[in-house]
RNA sequence: GUGGCUAUAGCUCAGUUGGUUAGAGCAUCGGUUUGUGGUACCGAGGGUCGCGGGUUCGAGUCCCGUUAGCCACCCCA
């Protein structure tokens, strides 16, 4: 016998979290084609050239990497954003300019696992490139909100910050130079205390009032407007502070104008997002109830998408859902709804010589609209309801020799135990009228 | 990739200083009930104690390795 197992940071999906993985899928994408991004894919492999050399080392080691059959050194995408670049050098001129594109795929990456961090996990990223105009900024926190909110996760907080801010403070405390170890260090405030923050941060060889005025800056929160207005006195001074602290003004400005709750969205100048590419406004939202999960929707403005690939620049902005991270959190706090199936209907296997009275009412019935499913065996009716109820079905629908007699059915509520009784005369549009007004009436329609 | 903790039935766990045929609850399946589920009663299946090696008269228990999970670093979704 073989062993039956999966990969280290590889997991199978059983229905229950198939179910719930999809219905976020399907609200991701509803969102974004309601702000009007059109989807797109691309290859899971590629020739290895194209996704090494764009990241860190770091990344490059983390990918996964081989030879394939004909000799080629091909490697499997770590995220959507390195084969975005490469697609939109390649099909620019198909595109036209402003692009905006989702993507809802499968990445690999053979790094260590944690909760909510496996080797081959799923990231739904949009993004919107060849413009550069604060709109477009604006838009990628409206998604973002608009997509956690329609997801339901519960309490949320965007937090947003302008590299440009970081880079002026820098500037004016002569840490220019420094700036990707600072950041680095400021990024784990939040997870690690101040103290070892700024012992760290010592040991880089920053100078104790510079790192005073850095914690001031990071530990910075509260009203929208107060944080500003200190981040302002502390990086104002510097050209590119002063704009960033401009360009968050403005999108806190325009999502409250677009109707965003004021508390969804915080300044919160510790986020400095790992990757370097990003230029100007910056983003990480998380859950309330479960902070230290991390950031479960990430994304900022990069000056420069595919200068790897072409001399056309290409700036964009764009966020990234980490779905499956997301799934680990809500599950966690036990506000997955675990439902096996995805039908509505459950239509009992009564009498055998009756099945194609069966056949017709489940046909009748996914004609309508709804999804039926009609048991295959004539078992005990009591486990074909217990297994109906294990699975979550909201409906089952019972007729028996009793109720063909009397042109009738019984329409179970599976969550209270009810049955009404449908008098359809064996007219079948009166049954079928009669189950999805019913269905409609449970809320699962 | 580095370090720490963990590993007994599908799940949650018990298992006395190493000592005979390794237990419980829940879950699953069958029956009480050839027409009605989450309760009750009866019964059944399911474990080479993660895997491999070592110490020992004897290992679920001690040691080493390995695999997987969790946590921290790193990085990130």
């Amino acid at each position: 016998m073989i062993e039956p197992r999966t990969l280290k940071g590889f997991r199978d999906h059983l229905p229950a979290q198939a179910l719930a993985r999809e219905r976020i899928l399907d609200v991701a994408r509803r969102v974004y084609r309601s702000y009007g991004f059109a989807p797109i894919d691309t290859p899971a492999l590629e020739y290895l050239e194209i996704l090494t050399g764009k990241g860190s080392e770091e990344t490059d080691k983390q990918m996964y990497r081989f030879t394939d059959h004909g000799g080629r050194e091909v490697g499997m995408r770590f995220d959507l954003t390195v084969p975005f670049a490469r697609f939109a050098a390649q099909h620019v001129h198909d595109l036209g300019l402003p692009f905006k594109r989702y993507h809802m795929a499968t990445v690999w990456r053979g790094e260590n696992t944690q909760r909510g961090r496996y080797r081959e996990f799923m990231q739904c990223d949009f993004d919107t490139i060849g413009t550069t105009s604060p709109v477009a900024d604006l838009e990628m926190v409206l998604v973002v909100h608009d997509l956690l909110a329609a997801i339901g996760v519960g309490g949320f907080t965007i937090r947003l910050n302008d590299r440009r801010v970081l880079a002026g403070v820098l500037t004016r405390l002569g840490l220019a130079d420094r700036g990707p170890v600072v950041l680095r260090s400021l990024d784990k405030l939040g997870k690690a205390t101040p103290q070892a923050v700024a012992a760290e941060l010592a040991g880089h060889g920053v100078a104790p009032e510079a790192v005073a005025a850095l914690l001031e800056m990071a530990g910075l929160a509260g009203p929208v407007d107060a944080v500003l207005d200190r981040l302002e006195s502390l990086g104002g001074a510097v050209e590119a502070g002063r704009q960033g602290v401009q360009a968050l003004r403005d999108i806190t400005a325009g999502a409250a104008a677009a109707g965003v709750a004021a508390g969804r969205i915080a300044v919160d100048p510790s986020i400095a997002r790992g990757l370097d590419y990003y230029t100007g406004i910056v983003l990480e939202s998380f859950l309330d109830d479960l902070p230290a999960l991390g950031s479960i929707c990430s994304g900022g403005r990069y000056d420069n998408l595919a200068g790897l690939y072409t001399k056309q620049p290409l700036p964009g902005v764009g966020a990234s859902l980490g779905i499956d991270r997301l799934l680990a959190g809500l599950e966690e706090l036990g506000r997955l709804e675990m439902v096996e199936t995805p039908a509505q209907v459950f239509l009992v296997h009564f009498e055998a010589d009756r099945r194609d009275d069966y056949l017709r009412i489940a046909a009748a019935l996914r004609a309508a609209g709804l999804a039926v499913e009609f048991f295959p065996e004539a078992k005990r009716v009591g486990q074909q309801l217990k297994l109906a109820a294990k699975r979550g079905f909201p409906a089952a629908l019972i007729l028996g020799g009793d109720e063909f007699a009397a042109g009738k059915a019984q329409f179970k509520n599976m969550r209270t135990q009810e049955s009404v009784v449908i008098d359809w005369h064996g007219d079948l549009p009166v049954l079928v009228d009669a189950v999805r007004s019913l269905i409609t009436a449970l809320g699962v329609g």
